[in-house]
RNA sequence: GGGGUCGUGGUGUAGCGGUUUAACACGCCAGCCUGUCACGCUGGAGACCGGGAGUUCGAAUCUCCUCGAUCCCGCCA
């Protein structure tokens, strides 16, 4: 005996007057006085059921939301006027014949249809509810697509799918590791992988010409909105190309990955913007390029004695930054405008607030001629809001930045459309270093395995090293980073030269890397490869609010998860065998 | 490590100008209703207001501490 001849979400006008059977979770009773409508729904979607004699209308009556049902019936067309457009079985209906309780539900902390709305620790710890909730299911629908056209996109452009070890070694660079203890090896520990880049590299070296792999990867550090303690990398890895063809194989797979998710085109080949650009124009390494709101250096046009501070900053190497609000977007009273100052303040960077008045520029110093002649940059007309902030280096645009993002928010939030339209761009030309104040040396931007454009590395090495830039670039899409990657090291001598540069100690180098640098001379392919965030990719697909919604089974912000109570505590037994004592 | 916000029946919120039967919506329970579709209507149960200390005649409300959640910076691809 089965349970069911078709799901619930699945019937049709084509079954109408089949005899069937149906089972699934009561969602909705509805009794209307000698007819009881039950809405039964499963992961397909949802049929009503009515209830018609007085046996099945008691039985209905003693029903509860979530108890899983099968029933027998036979489907009819509903009457024209009870037809209910708005749902996908809205043409039938099925009266109810026979219905027994599979299993009972005595008790929600939450109504299922409601869960979005519910503390979010709440959901995790009733996880299994929140599961039930339609939209968390298309979210693993979307995720399952994504996933699905992955392995089908790169299987087809001759990718093999390679399983790589989450039980690795601690390296001294990057994140911070998860560290598992060795029974067998007493004092000694796996660090479980932050990302499979090292062992990638040996596959090329080892001949494997195109690569790829669905991969966890995990990470000690702290958690946000958009960053889990493990999370699942698209990881991929090319023999003999260069960045253009790394570019073109990740813009076809992004096509198809929107194309097969959610139905949607998006343009290729996408748009490119340097990694300077970006700064000075959005104030940020990963632009949401939805709105434009760009940000304008005018520090030349304060070179005026009379305009003291800010002519002092101005001839000071400091930067005078700009960005206009349009009064289309958003018009600020005081109190707000101070609260949108208080958002993006940042040390030593100062901040003017003005408005362009009918009379120009509240910046009451400049001239006449010199207010318009800022108005003109900026593009601002009468009525629009500008903030002004001075300070040095990226600080001045990271700050501006974090303005544009609040009132890029505004607009997005009028304009549906627009919010939910896809801008991919990619960003490039990465410093291969930045200085590092704390450790007081160079760190690696990206990772230490990153090809320097040679010719810059060439002549800054020893100068300047902060000029030289990475052949590698990020996929950035509505503000999120996606992914980067680009073309790896592959000379041994030069892999030494930039781990030194970067602080890692000779003999780390020597210990941890020996084998690295033994694949690399052992005849290592010139090779370039990149890596994608599954999670952010579906969460953006989805219009998700958080990566925890694109994960079945997310950890909180601690790390922990309210389900299943991890991390917990070992039993002295446990903490023996690993540790001795 | 730092900063912001939040914590009130099962859920989501209001109350925070100090004295209330602590309110509302949804849910739950009982009843009514012959075509609902977020059904409707009537009635009922359910909260010592995260925890602790303090100020006060009196605290959900004010102060301090603490715990938890969340967002951001740091950190992290």
């Amino acid at each position: 005996m089965s349970y069911r001849d078709i799901q619930c979400g699945l019937v049709t006008k084509e079954w109408i007057g089949k005899s069937i059977k149906l089972a699934g979770w009561v969602d909705r009773i509805r009794e209307v006085g000698g007819v009881t409508f039950i809405l039964l729904r499963d992961q397909t979607g949802i049929s009503q059921l009515v209830c018609e004699s007085t046996e099945m209308i008691e039985l209905a009556h003693k029903l509860h939301h979530e108890d899983v049902i099968s029933i027998d019936g036979t489907v009819r067309e509903r009457k024209q006027k009870d037809k209910n457009e708005s749902m996908e079985t809205g043409e039938i209906e099925i009266p109810v014949s026979f219905l027994s309780v599979l299993n009972s539900c005595t008790k929600l902390p939450f109504q299922i249809q409601k869960s979005q709305e519910v503390d979010e620790n709440l959901r995790m710890k009733y996880r299994y509810l929140d599961i039930r909730n339609p939209r968390m299911h298309n979210n693993f629908v979307v995720r399952h697509k994504l996933l699905q056209t992955t392995r089908n996109y790169f299987s087809d452009l001759g990718f093999l799918e390679i399983e790589t070890p989450y039980l690795g070694k601690s390296t001294p660079e990057g994140a911070r590791d998860f560290l598992v203890p060795s029974r067998i090896n007493q004092g000694k520990y796996y660090a479980l992988t932050q990302s499979p880049q090292l062992y990638k590299e040996m596959l090329m070296a080892g001949g494997v010409d195109k690569y790829f792999q669905i991969c966890r990867c995990f990470r000690d550090e702290d958690f946000r909105l958009d960053r889990q303690p493990e999370f699942t990398q698209i990881d991929m890895e090319m023999a003999f190309v260069d960045e253009d063809d790394l570019h073109e194989v990740i813009e076809g797979l992004m096509k198809k990955v929107v194309k097969n998710c959610i139905g949607a085109e998006i343009e290729t080949p996408f748009s490119v913007i340097s990694y300077e650009d970006a700064m000075r124009t959005y104030g940020t390494d990963k632009p949401d390029l939805r709105f434009d709101l760009p940000i304008k250096t005018i520090s030349q046009m304060f070179l005026n004695p009379e305009y003291k501070a800010f002519y002092i900053a101005a001839s000071d190497r400091k930067t005078i930054a700009a960005i206009n609000i349009s009064k289309d977007i958003a018009q600020y009273s005081r109190k707000q405008s101070d609260q949108l100052i208080e958002q993006c303040k940042m040390d030593e960077v100062a901040f003017y607030f003005v408005k362009n008045k009918e009379n120009g520029i509240g910046l009451n110093f400049l001239t006449q001629e010199d207010k318009k002649l800022i108005a003109d940059e900026l593009k601002s007309e009468p009525g629009d809001s500008i903030i002004f902030a001075i300070g040095s280096g990226y600080q001045v645009f990271e700050a501006l930045g974090r303005a544009r993002s609040v009132v890029g928010k505004e607009i997005l939030n009028k304009n549906e459309e627009l919010k939910n339209s896809f801008r991919f761009t990619w960003v490039n030309k990465f410093p291969l270093f930045l200085w590092n104040e704390d450790k007081n040396s160079l760190d690696s931007v990206q990772h230490p395995f990153t090809l320097p454009k040679m010719d810059q590395y060439i002549k800054n090495i020893d100068t300047e090293p902060l000029d030289i830039e990475s052949c590698s670039s990020d996929l950035v899409l509505n503000g999120f980073e996606l992914g980067s990657g680009g073309i790896r090291i592959v000379d041994a001598e030069l892999q030494k030269q930039i781990f030194e540069k970067v602080g890692v100690s000779a003999q780390d180098i020597d210990e941890q890397f020996d084998y690295l640098f033994n694949a690399l001379s052992s005849g290592a392919p010139p090779e370039a490869g990149f890596a994608l965030g599954v999670d952010r990719i579906a969460m953006l697909l989805t219009h998700s609010a958080s990566l925890r919604d694109v994960i079945a089974f997310p950890k909180n912000t601690r790390g922990a998860s309210p389900l299943t109570k991890e991390p917990s505590e070992i039993t002295k037994e446990q903490h023996k065998e690993v540790f001795g004592e």
